[in-house]
DNA sequence: CATGTTATGTTATTTTATAACATTGCAAAG
DNA sequence: CTTTGCAATGTTATAAAATAACATAACATG
């Protein structure tokens, strides 16, 4: 959070209530979140509560790396990466619904990127999300 | 479609006639389909047109490989390989709206799954998607 | 203060997906 | 053969996700 802010104002960003407010409910959560989830809490702290806001706020924090998209989720996720990141990569839980975002994981994005450039395709945007057991969860059931 | 009816009736599986139709549409459209342009499709044809019917046939061809969804796009594509593939890696071009579906990008996958397995997670299912210009369009504005 | 820009507010609608329940067709068990 | 069970389909309604379009506010700058 105060990551976000220091970039923000680096950046001269304008990280406003409803958008501080969004990151605030994306970081206080643990897993991922779809709009109407983040419109629900953002009504319990007096904010409108039109899908716009919300989408507005997602579309804000996801273009400068705060947050993040889970496509196959339709859902969103606060970046975990303090410096920001550029190709996230996703873990996530079926059992626990949480969501990792890792380092590890993220190495395969350049390998994609290279061997698309291999065939000329250049490549603007990655989605690298995999589903299944994490490490908690693989024991149980 | 060959392929798709021999491997049904190896396996046992009913290639039914809306399953068959909208196969036949994924196949002729070289762009990924959403459900409701498909539904459209199969309105032409006589076949009955609610939103159940493409997301059962979908969900039978996808379950079986014979179709994939692009999840960035929430739309569908047929699948490219006729013998099937377990984790399929897909270039969107952002400019023809075509997507390739590419050995070359698939070997990212095992990349992602071992990082994946390096920390105790059991990748069940992947989602490698890249978005950018294709090699026909990179050149274009 | 007028002007442009950025962010919000608000209403309505579009697009994507599923729930729930009725019906059909067919094959195997009785 | 008939009834039981199952897989697929038909149909109505609704949920969930996203955006279009237009109005208003807040504020810096010329």
């Amino acid at each position: 959070m105060a990551a976000a802010e220091a970039t923000c104002s680096e950046q001269g960003l304008q990280l406003t209530s409803t958008r501080r407010r969004v990151l605030e409910i994306l970081l206080e959560e643990h897993r991922p979140l779809g709009a109407y989830g983040i419109l629900e809490r953002l009504r319990e702290f007096g904010h409108s509560s039109q899908p716009p806001v919300a989408y507005r706020a997602l579309d804000f924090l996801t273009a400068h790396g705060f947050a993040h998209k889970i496509a196959s989720l339709n859902a969103y996720v606060a970046c975990a990466n303090p410096t920001g990141c550029e190709r996230p990569a996703f873990l996530i839980c079926t059992d626990c619904d949480r969501v990792a975002e890792t380092a590890a994981v993220a190495s395969a994005a350049p390998v994609v990127a290279d061997a698309a450039r291999s065939m000329g395709f250049a490549v603007k945007q990655e989605v690298v999300e995999a589903q299944g057991q994490c490490s908690s969860c693989v024991g149980n059931t």
